[in-house]
DNA sequence: TGCATTTGTTACGATATCGCACTATTTACT
DNA sequence: AGTAAATAGTGCGATATCGTAACAAATGCA
């Protein structure tokens, strides 16, 4: 492959991975002590998907190891933001389920971080931000299904 | 702000969040056992960019504290990928250079990382992730930016 | 029904990442 | 020169993330 080729791709997921990195520290900035972006990111899936999914699901849906999950999932209930209760359709597997407290905590945090995105919407418009997000959509799931192609 | 705005930025970083994970599994899939992504990124900076930098100097432009860098140059170093010495011009600090080994891993790790280069760049053409990565690289900086204006 | 296979969860251990604090050195200021 | 402040690196402890394995329950099939 062309040496400038490569270097194109590479650098495309080189800012992928420095946005990701610097947006993470923004928002975690803004979440009360002990909550990182994996807590905030589960409680709003669970808001905007509905909540009751099995710990399984939020894995998946998040790309990560189940074990990672029923650590977060376990911060998340000793803060008393979840509750996890057994899946009556399947006896090896929970729900988890958001409280109130959960919701609250949503809330909170993304007016929290309103004045964040604020600026940031000062120098990248709405349209641009969309497109953005739309290609990097299809490129998301463009990955996403390479890597179910692999074993 | 409008809630559907706030959804359009929140749909942004989120994209960015999970191609960053997915493409970081995709490349350490292809490294040798027990080197990780920050392994071959600071190689492959010291290839580029040039090396003899300081430990701080890499923390730096890799946006981690400085125990983040000392952890990964020391993986390096006991691999013998890099060689730290002494900093001739101030005593507190090292500098980094590159071994043989070092460029012959870099060169290796891009070798295997070709064929998966190779079967994204089918479906995303070049041009198309070249304007992506420019636009990614100005968020980039206005994030930096925004960054350096906390304390 | 009985048994093998699959699936969901979690305990455990290993490593990565990070904050804090300490030491050594340099820089700035008087 | 002498001292205070800033800077570079790292040891230590805490937490996140992940792989492996063990266990429990469900499923498939004879």
């Amino acid at each position: 492959m062309d040496s400038e080729t490569r270097l194109d791709y590479f650098a495309f997921f080189n800012e992928i991975g420095i946005i990701a990195q610097l947006s993470r520290a923004m928002m975690e900035a803004r979440l009360p002590e002990g909550l990182l972006l994996p807590h905030f990111s589960v409680v709003n899936h669970l808001v905007r998907v509905g909540d009751g999914a099995t710990p399984q699901k939020l894995a998946r849906a998040f790309q990560v190891p189940n074990t990672t999950m029923t650590h977060t999932l376990s911060g998340l209930a000793e803060r008393g933001l979840v509750e996890i209760k057994r899946n009556p359709e399947d006896g090896r597997s929970k729900c988890v389920w958001l409280t109130e407290a959960g919701r609250r905590f949503r809330e909170d945090a993304i007016a929290a971080l309103d004045p964040d995105i604020a600026v940031f919407a000062k120098e990248i418009p709405q349209k641009e931000i969309g497109d953005l997000a739309a290609r990097l959509g299809e490129i998301r799931r463009i990955l996403d299904a390479y890597r179910d192609t692999k074993p």
